[in-house]
DNA sequence: GAGTTTGAAACT
DNA sequence: CAGTTTCAAACTC
């Protein structure tokens, strides 16, 4: 555990010249201190700078390959997609370069608060950090669950723990913040205590855990060789390797650790999205004020939960979580309760701000995915008091009237902590368990957690988002396969899923990571989403008065359905609200969002045209063939609104309409669907919850509004990913031979006018033969498959499918 | 709620 | 690559 500490000590001298000024030695600013997280950004400063000392590289963390990099960016995507790239693949591009406008600000700042204010602002300088310290281990596990939706990060599974939890530190840290207003001078001799012996130990307290990780990791690589298949994952021993290491570390901190880091991570893992919506909502709020500032202060009591976000405020409040594991496990719910109230809030705020992307209520468990949000996350540091307190203690004018100002401004910042504090435990049970726009009561909650598999299944369905909020049910699969709806939309399974024997959990981390990679070098798009749509084919066209709405959205891969007739959900092109593509190989296809096939759409039309006949037999000749040739265009998708009036059905949402009508009429509506999707100038498995940025046009958003209100949050499975399709994904060129979508193929430029009518024709599956001159030549996520392309006639499909009658085709 | 059907995923 | 098996969701009764 020997370390070059002159070394580093020298380095970290270099870069923060002024490390220890007037102001930072002054009773009043030790005060201050105290009663801030300021001090831990000293640690997290060091930390980092012995990072970077010791480290030239990234850590492998940031490893993420380019394919995972484009899933995540897919669910980051509707929210900024040049935030989701700094925020993941470039993470550490972006490091490299936040660093340096924060040293710059130490130098002209030495002040703590200032550097607080730094670090609030680049969260990413914390994140380079991967090692033991707990100010870095958190930011580095936050960039392992970045990248783990890709699961290819291997594990930080160091303790959440280091020699800076030395006695003196953790009674310092428990002090806080309330303690210390009551008792400042014990504070201050503490603080002062803490922060030298961080100072001179904090290298030390990462030195130590260096080498415990790496003998961690290789504790785990070793199980992976030896229990590949084991019904006990790997990661069970890697966290006894945890154990192991921490009891390295300290002991004061490991039985602590023992007794929370499993349930802290758990909790963590399945907050981690909320966590990121938490720092986005002190963000977004931060002109709130007092309510604000509590719940950023608020992070003295949160569990390791909250650190994912936490950790872009290095501070000693996270040591001294760690180092009081009962404090942190009992104020974990209370963490679940802020950040879903923080979500909720952050969603209202986002709604109103057009600076900031639009995000709905996200599904729970979109950890995996959204947990780097945190770092597309600046925080402000207004939210802080230690920015006014920097005010008062600038330019080392420790007068009197600095200390009664920053005083003022410690008591009101500890008074509104306590405030919001009390009003988010109030939210805790409501909004704890509550994945889905937190429908679900507390004693459901617990219900729900008691109950058995089934009676966990049957609850989450007789709630009422139960049918947005898929959870699988998984029972021999482990819910590491694809079997798994969870597992294979990169998440955490959660309590409301009804599986057994799941090791898609936190607590399986790696063996979730190790599992996944195994898939995807199997198929690398294997975890891309299933659905690819062009969000900017959205660009709808007003054609003869018609919205031609093209469906643009495909499955990737196409379905391969026989007997369902792609009219059910069996079909995942169904399931996905999306017409199937001549990259199906579906027999018999009577998708009513559209099918595969030219001939089945022609008998759409003649359907259609029927109806016009018989409304307006004056008008029109019995004859199709005449009635086409007056509605020459009419052999569209787009053009069946007009046919929405002969209905008898009003449209209704799918998720309103499925309970409430009988089978047939389920699939007749299935039918309207098809062109009232087209009626709403967007496809309803567009995803409504992340918008993407290529759909600019406003006057979709107001349908995306409308469906985000309807639908549930929790279609993470189809309805998602389509439109967070990666750019890269989206106008990738596939290969004809690709059918099974497992080549990224590079970037195909298409003119936007040539996409444009692209994807009209790919709103007509099966249109007319002049639609087939686009031939998805541009659409490489659905390659033509001219084997499976022969015609439905072929098959012998008859048009009354599609009339809407087809019953149980079975 | 149990059993069946279905098609994707996994396996050979 | 094709055929088979496994799996979990969808569906039916």
């Amino acid at each position: 555990m020997e370390s070059p500490e002159g070394d580093r000590i020298k380095a970290t001298s270099l870069s923060t010249p002024g490390s220890s000024p007037a102001v930072q030695e002054s009773p009043v600013f030790n005060f201050i201190s105290n009663l801030s997280p300021i001090n831990s950004v000293k640690a997290a400063r060091y930390t980092q700078r012995f990072f970077e000392t010791q480290f030239p590289t990234p850590p492998p963390v940031f490893r993420t390959p380019r394919l995972d990099l484009q899933r995540e960016t897919s669910f980051l995507k509707s929210n900024d997609a040049d935030a989701a790239s700094r925020g993941y693949g470039d993470c550490g591009n972006r490091m490299s370069t936040v660093l340096v406008p924060c040293i710059q600000k130490e130098l002209q700042s030495c002040s703590p608060s200032g550097c607080v204010d730094d670090y609030l602002t680049d969260p990413v300088e914390v994140e380079g950090c991967s090692n033991s310290n707990e100010l870095c281990v958190q930011p580095a596990k936050n960039v392992s669950k970045l990248s783990s939706s890709g699961f290819n990060s291997p594990t930080i599974t160091s303790p959440k723990v280091n020699g800076a939890n030395d006695r003196n530190s953790e009674d310092f840290m428990h002090m806080l913040p309330d303690q210390a207003e009551e008792d400042p001078l014990r504070s201050l001799a503490l603080f002062e205590t803490a922060i030298e012996q961080r100072d001179a130990e904090s290298f030390d307290g990462s030195h130590k855990l260096t080498p415990t990780e790496k003998a961690d990791q290789n504790t785990g690589t070793q199980h992976n060789g030896q229990d590949g298949s084991s019904q006990s994952p790997k990661n069970l021993q890697n966290v006894e390797a945890d154990k192991n290491s921490s009891e390295n570390v300290g002991p004061v901190s490991t039985g602590l650790l023992k007794e929370s880091t499993s349930h802290q991570r758990g909790i963590r893992r399945h907050l981690q999205f909320e966590a990121a919506l938490a720092g986005k909502c002190i963000t977004t709020s931060k002109s709130h004020s007092s309510h604000n500032v509590t719940q950023e202060s608020d992070n003295s009591t949160l569990p390791a939960s909250f650190r994912d976000w936490e950790s872009l405020i290095p501070s000693d409040i996270e040591s001294r979580e760690v180092s009081s594991g009962r404090e942190a496990t009992s104020s974990s719910q209370n963490v679940a309760s802020r950040l879903s109230f923080c979500q909720s809030e952050f969603v209202r705020s986002s709604q109103n701000e057009e600076s900031l992307p639009l995000i709905g209520p996200l599904p729970p468990g979109f950890s995996l995915h959204l947990s780097s949000m945190a770092e597309l996350m600046p925080i402000s540091s207004d939210l802080m008091p230690t920015g006014r307190i920097h005010d008062y203690l600038k330019n080392d004018q420790l007068d009197d009237q600095a200390v009664v100002g920053a005083s003022l401004v410690i008591s009101q910042y500890t008074d509104s902590m306590k405030q919001i504090s009390d009003s988010l435990q109030m939210t805790l049970s409501e909004q704890q368990a509550a994945p889905c726009e937190g429908m679900m009561l507390t004693s459901e909650i617990e219900e729900l957690n008691q109950g058995s598999p089934k009676k966990k299944r049957q609850k989450a369905s007789n709630s009422s988002e139960s049918e947005d909020c898929k959870r699988c049910n998984c029972k021999k699969s482990k819910c590491l396969k694809l079997y798994c709806d969870c597992f294979a939309a990169g998440i955490y399974c959660i309590d409301s899923c009804a599986c057994e024997s799941c090791f898609n959990k936190p607590e399986y981390e790696e063996t979730v990571t190790d599992t996944r990679q195994q898939i995807q070098s199997r198929n690398p798009l294997a975890f891309a989403p299933k659905i690819v749509g062009h969000a900017d084919s959205a660009a709808n066209v007003v054609e003869d008065g018609n919205l031609t709405t093209p469906a643009s959205a495909r499955h990737k891969r196409g379905c391969n359905c026989k007997k369902s007739k792609c009219l059910k959900k069996y079909c995942e092109c169904f399931q996905a609200n999306v017409g199937c593509s001549d990259g199906c190989r579906c027999e018999g296809c009577s998708n009513s969002f559209g099918r595969k096939t030219e001939s089945k759409y022609q008998k759409v039309q003649r359907w259609e045209n029927q109806s016009h006949v018989k409304l307006d037999a004056a008008a029109n000749v019995t004859d199709s063939t005449k009635t086409r040739t007056i509605k020459p265009f009419s052999a569209r998708w787009e053009d069946l609104p007009d046919m929405s009036h002969l209905t008898p059905l009003s449209y209704s949402y799918p998720e309103a309409e499925a309970s409430s009508v009988s089978p047939s009429m389920r699939e007749f509506q299935n039918v309207r669907r098809a062109h009232l999707h087209q009626e709403s100038s967007f496809q309803s498995s567009v995803n409504p919850h992340w918008q993407s940025p290529m759909s600019s046009m406003p006057q979709f958003h107001e349908d995306f509004a409308e469906h985000n209100r309807r639908s549930s949050y929790c279609k993470v499975h189809d309805t998602t990913k389509e439109d967070n399709m990666p750019e890269i994904q989206k106008d990738t060129s596939t290969p004809s031979n690709a059918s099974k979508a497992d080549i990224p193929n590079k970037k195909q430029i298409s003119p936007p006018q040539f996409q444009s009518q692209e994807l009209r024709s790919s709103s007509t599956p099966g249109g007319l033969e002049s639609d087939h001159k686009f031939s998805w030549k541009n659409v490489p996520s659905f390659p033509p498959l001219t084997p499976y392309s022969k015609s439905k006639d072929d098959i012998g499909q008859t048009g009354s499918d599609f009339k809407g009658h087809p019953s149980d085709n079975r």
